[in-house]
DNA sequence: CGAAATGATTAATG
DNA sequence: CATTAATCATTTCG
């Protein structure tokens, strides 16, 4: 204690070196006539100050009253804000800049991706009357599967934007662009904020606290409270990242197509066997039929395609009873157009027997010159092509005469064709077969 | 229950 | 942007 008071006195004493204000004061309070009694007269004060929690509390209040009413007071109550005030800035001058959140700004562009900070559409309870409402109108399935995540996004953003009021601050100019909400009330911070203020309004009559420690405290407190506010952003992104993997991820949700939708999509395949790679419009058709979607039907068409390819002879049985199934209906419905189904095709599509594409991709390729020549459309083309492939199959499961040729001109009992794929297999324009060529297809096809 | 089947996603590719 | 290949997560099957 006694030290502590030497040390005020010591810096009363150089702060009174040029400070305007305590001159004045000194002045008019002791008429200026001997220093030592000023002197006196401030050790005398810092040590009620000092002493001053010692008492109790009546006593305090009693000196503490008189304290503000002494002539010192005010001068020196300057000085010693003026000390602090140096010290403080000699404390932390520089270090006060926070680093300008980016991200803060992520955080809040997801937010409102999400939907979270955006604006509410259909609020905390008509969360799940708009779900079910959605429910009624498009893709029943659909919204009914995401109504559940929908009520819990909702949850997410109630608990978001009420919790969000409570730290919401009236930051003047933080940011002019950022998109967070201004002028919101701000409950628990501006309250907070009000509270410190009187309390330090309060003690500024006997503590040396100036407006500016003021309102650095009041930065303080923003910026704590802004720090809480990311501090919720940023765990409600995690939940609405843990919701949205737990629901908006279709693997999870997966459900076999029916048995129908997959005949469809089998009997297309196996049908196209030779180029299965629907166009647009087909995979329209083909969603259309197996109540699916285009972009699940590219999918079934992506995955069929590859694990066919994987593994030919796992696939053969099934290709064998489709192509079986398609070509009885292509011959009771075309039956007397064309009698393709002979096996006199010269060129046999000996490849047949190990589904080797280059082969009919000849063959389609010829068909399709053909096409292109001709007045024929190309739908021509396409029912040829199809019906080729069946047939593909049939010859190949009644076996016979293709054995011969698949050695010598087949390889790879698992691979598609040595290019690897479909793709390949329409791109060379040479054909295989040079004794007929395009001619004797035609003649086969249309015939 | 474990393995196979299967629909969806992802990274790489042209 | 469509496709391939690998992979995931689920469903179905034995």
């Amino acid at each position: 204690m006694d030290e502590q008071s030497r040390l005020m006195h010591s810096h009363a004493g150089v702060g009174m070196t040029g400070h305007p204000g305590l001159s004045q004061h000194m002045q008019e309070g002791t008429g200026g006539s001997d220093g030592d009694g000023r002197k006196q007269d401030i050790g005398d004060i810092l040590q009620q100050i000092m002493t001053i929690t010692d008492q109790s509390l009546d006593e305090a209040q009693a000196r503490k009253h008189a304290l503000n009413c002494h002539r010192m007071k005010p001068a020196l109550f300057n000085v010693l804000c003026e000390i602090k005030e140096k010290t403080v800035l000699s404390i932390r001058g520089a270090q006060e800049e926070e680093p300008p959140d980016a991200q803060l700004m992520r955080l809040d562009n997801m937010l409102l991706a999400e939907g979270v900070s955006g604006p509410e559409k259909g609020g905390g309870s008509a969360a799940a009357a708009a779900a079910a409402a959605a429910s009624g109108g498009a893709g029943a399935d659909n919204s009914a599967e995401h109504s559940d995540y929908r009520a819990k996004l909702s949850q997410i953003r109630q608990i978001y934007h009420t919790e969000l009021e409570k730290y919401e601050q009236m930051v003047s100019g933080w940011r002019g662009s950022y998109a967070g909400s201004h002028g919101k009330t701000n409950q628990a911070c501006n309250e907070f904020t009000t509270h410190v203020m009187n309390l330090l309004r309060e003690q500024s009559r006997t503590r040396p606290i100036s407006p500016k420690e003021i309102e650095r405290m009041v930065s303080i407190i923003h910026r704590k409270f802004s720090s809480i506010q990311m501090q919720l952003k940023q765990s409600t992104c995690e939940a609405v990242m843990i919701l949205r993997s737990r629901f908006l991820d279709a693997r999870r949700k997966r459900r076999n197509f029916n048995k129908q939708a997959t005949e469809i999509l089998n009997e297309y395949f196996y049908s196209h066997l030779s180029n299965p790679y629907p166009s647009e419009e087909a995979k329209e058709e083909l969603a259309k039929k197996c109540q699916i979607t285009v972009s699940q039907v590219s999918n079934w068409f992506g995955n069929k395609r590859i694990r066919y390819k994987k593994n030919i002879g796992k696939f053969q049985e099934e290709a064998n009873m489709y192509a079986a199934r398609t070509a009885v209906n292509a011959a009771s419905v075309s039956a007397q157009g064309s009698q393709a189904n002979s096996p006199s095709t010269p060129n046999s599509a000996g490849s047949a027997g190990s589904f080797n594409m280059s082969n009919s991709g000849d063959l389609f390729m010829s068909v399709q010159s053909l096409n292109g020549d001709s007045y024929q459309g190309a739908q021509v083309g396409a029912n040829v092509q199809s019906q080729v492939d069946t047939l593909r199959h049939v010859i190949s499961q009644t076996g016979g005469y293709n054995d011969g040729l698949t050695a010598n001109q087949m390889y790879s009992p698992q691979g598609i064709n040595a290019n690897g794929g479909w793709q390949d297999a329409t791109t060379p324009s040479s054909v295989t077969s040079p004794t007929e060529g395009p001619g004797s297809v035609h003649s086969d096809t249309s015939n």
